[in-house]
DNA sequence: ATAGTAAATTGACCATGGTCACTATTAAAT
DNA sequence: ATTTAATAGTGACCATGGTCAATTTACTAT
């Protein structure tokens, strides 16, 4: 904070007038990345695999991961704080999950359950892959090929032939 | 800090001496609740159903969910600090996970992956379940509906009727 | 008993996020 | 132009988690 606001030119109190803590700052800083990252993923062509999928969402991925304080931050803000309030974070996870229920609108996947919740639980994959990532236990494991057991187990249609 | 260490009796330093750092206590006492959870959980009989597990969880999910420090505490002791480590809070989860899989295995549910997975998938949707509990956005849909819907989708064999 | 060594304890001190009474600036009303 | 009101800015100060050189205590060998 105090590089922060030396950097400004500003005391510290207007910082706090501006901003109501140092996490508020950090919300608008890491959803304008992620936002960016999903920019990204939505500008390529619609992934038509699960691998695919994978590759698209790799930047924003990567950024979320990009370091244990962003993950928590990420996490902490994933929710709206208040009802009318909805931060940086909550919405860029929102379109994540808009922008997967499109994808998966437009390829072949179980059709049991609606997309939406199919995106819903994709998101909650990846966070759930990440968590593992960031667990030294469960290094041994990649990021991408975790999430892939995970989103091929909940997205397609389950084999019947075992 | 300081109640704790008035009321200990001894000195600043020296609660440092025995603890990494404040979360490192918490994590002990949450953990301890959250094993005292699952206990309970373990000690009836098993679950035949999705209904059942989601009842026999409730102690251990209320423990989650009793304050917001609490859940994003767990979240972030989720993986083990170090490999040699797991702390008490890495160690209930793994618990739970592992008595989901029992649960999985006595009972009839999707077998196109392996219990284990189910049990990691149940895991994954129980936090995300949470977290959304923690929104103000979603407030109105409850946790246990919530997770039912999840688990209904994850768990069970696809329905081929649509 | 005494010296020597390892372990435990202490509390003054530090780092840093956050507050608030006060001051300075700007805008509006007369 | 002058007073008034509202807004913005300031920095000394606070709260609290955490550190560490110095000290005390406990244990061991002679």
């Amino acid at each position: 904070m105090e590089e922060v606001v030396l950097g400004a030119g500003v005391a510290k109190g207007t910082f706090f007038a501006h901003f109501r803590d140092k996490d508020a700052l950090m919300e608008i800083l890491i959803g304008a990345e992620l936002d960016a990252s999903l920019d990204q993923a939505d500008a390529g062509p619609v992934p038509v695999s699960i691998p695919g999928m994978i590759s698209a969402m790799r930047p924003y991925h990567l950024c979320m991961m990009q370091e244990r304080y962003v993950f928590d931050l990420i996490l902490r803000y994933s929710g709206a704080a208040a009802s009318a309030e909805i931060g940086p974070i909550a919405n860029t996870l929102g379109r994540y999950v808009y922008l997967v229920e499109e994808w998966i609108k437009a390829g072949s996947y179980r059709t049991d359950i609606s997309p939406e919740l199919i995106a819903e639980g994709v998101q909650g994959f990846a966070i759930q892959s990440m968590s593992l990532q960031f667990s030294a236990l469960h290094e041994s494991t990649a990021f991408e090929d975790r999430l892939k057991v995970y989103w091929d187990a909940w997205m397609l249609p389950q084999s019947t032939s075992n």
